[in-house]
DNA sequence: CGGCAAACGTAACCAAGGTTAATGTCATGA
DNA sequence: TCATGACATTAACCTTGGTTACGTTTGCCG
């Protein structure tokens, strides 16, 4: 099985052979990690790029009062801001949500290839827009719409993500979110959830269960979520 | 009095004074516009890159159910994304909320200026990275914090950003928002906001009124807001 | 000056979602 | 086997913030 960081980024711009080796190269550092493990603190010196080659991790933030929120999900193929060496210090954690195979790639060799590389810069590129993207999405999410609409929409948004990649076959994937991630990353109670989750399985759009996503009816999905998957820029971009 | 933008790229990185005469040279297009004027609409083609040298705007998004979301405010020296020349078109809208003065730079100028200059193109990525912190805090504040803490927190924010630029005296600016912009920003109705302006202002906390930001007791709303101005990234963080 | 449009201010009522807490399920490991 | 702990489920109750509706203020333009 091929490098998914690499397979990314040939999604995002026509990487050369060249282009492909050196980045192949880079990965040459992969760790396994379990589930639980932080790739970054806040307050950390930022130091490598991390890279995800198998499994999940997201980013949150904590508040004062313990709660915490989700910023971002990554998924095989997804890493690590790459700019962030000009700051101090992270402001945000990085944990993993399953066992992951993580590369790190030393920010000078990054650097280094964005130098002598336009096409992989502009890989790169593409990549922080699909991420600014998403962040936005999650803008609207939490700030307009109501609990059923925004648990289905983040449902679309990582559906979409998995089947671009490859991990979704037919209207299924796994999708290992217990239900009080899901609660922190759409800005819900972990009870909430448990009532929508509860309400879209009775009425047959779709089922959440041991970390395995069935989606029953997508254009039922897509229609509640109000989704529209081009912020994705993926090759597979709508539900339905 | 000179450039917003070129000004703010200085305190991101130690330009040259030839980087510096560059940037200029690149504004000499620069249009005054009025309020409400749309610089960019969802599904325009992106062109050239538009540059906030005076007024404020906003980006922000429409739901088929006609509410809107905003998604980033736009001041003196910030600009709109560099990179989108990727995209085939833009997913959201930005308009003026006052009149201003905006320099269009064309996209070709910029990628020229990207290419030939590192020192540029660290203070882009910088100002990148400005950018998606403040997307982050947002996400933040609209899944995390209730009501007053959420207003309280967008006001440390844009008092702070004004400060950066040195567009606030004193515990004073002028932030041209109404009520209903403000609700349509932080996730609220406009009746809504309205209370928590009344409680804000009746605790001594802070006034909003008539577009002007008058902070009474900065210490207790950093403290209600949960503010830390790290994110920004300016050279002066924290209120209080 | 008068009339109009925008924005602000308030009140009464209501619903979405939070809180608390009890119970169930299931995998793990001693 | 049984204890443990993490997660899911559900119910009763309550709070925050949405809805609707209307009055007031302000600024602008004929």
């Amino acid at each position: 099985m091929s490098n998914a960081f690499v397979e990314r980024l040939r999604g995002y711009a026509p990487l050369s052979d060249a282009d492909v080796a050196l980045l192949t190269k880079s990965c040459r550092t992969v760790r396994d990690v379990p589930a639980g493990h932080h790739l970054i603190r806040e307050g950390d010196p930022p130091d490598p790029v991390f890279v995800m080659l198998e499994g999940w991790a997201f980013g949150y933030k904590m508040l004062p009062d313990g709660g915490r929120q989700i910023l971002a999900f990554l998924m095989p193929g997804d890493f690590c801001d790459i700019h962030i060496e000009v700051l101090k210090e992270m402001d945000h954690n990085i944990v993993t949500l399953t066992e992951a195979k993580i590369a790190s790639l030393p920010r000078a060799e990054m650097e280094a290839l964005v130098d002598a590389r336009p096409t992989i810069t502009h890989a790169f590129w593409w990549s922080q827009l699909v991420n600014q993207g998403v962040l936005r999405a999650w803008i609207v999410n939490m700030g307009r719409r109501k609990s059923e609409e925004r648990v289905a929409h983040l449902m679309c948004e990582l559906y979409i993500r998995m089947r671009n990649i490859g991990l979704a076959s037919g209207d299924q994937c796994e999708i290992p979110l217990t239900q009080i991630v899901l609660a922190d990353a759409v800005g819900l109670t972990p009870v909430h959830v448990n009532r929508v989750l509860k309400k879209l399985r009775l009425a047959k759009v779709m089922e959440l269960k041991a970390g395995s996503l069935n989606i029953i009816d997508p254009v039922k999905l897509a229609q509640i979520a109000g989704f529209d998957g081009n912020y994705l820029h993926g090759r597979l971009q709508k539900v339905g």
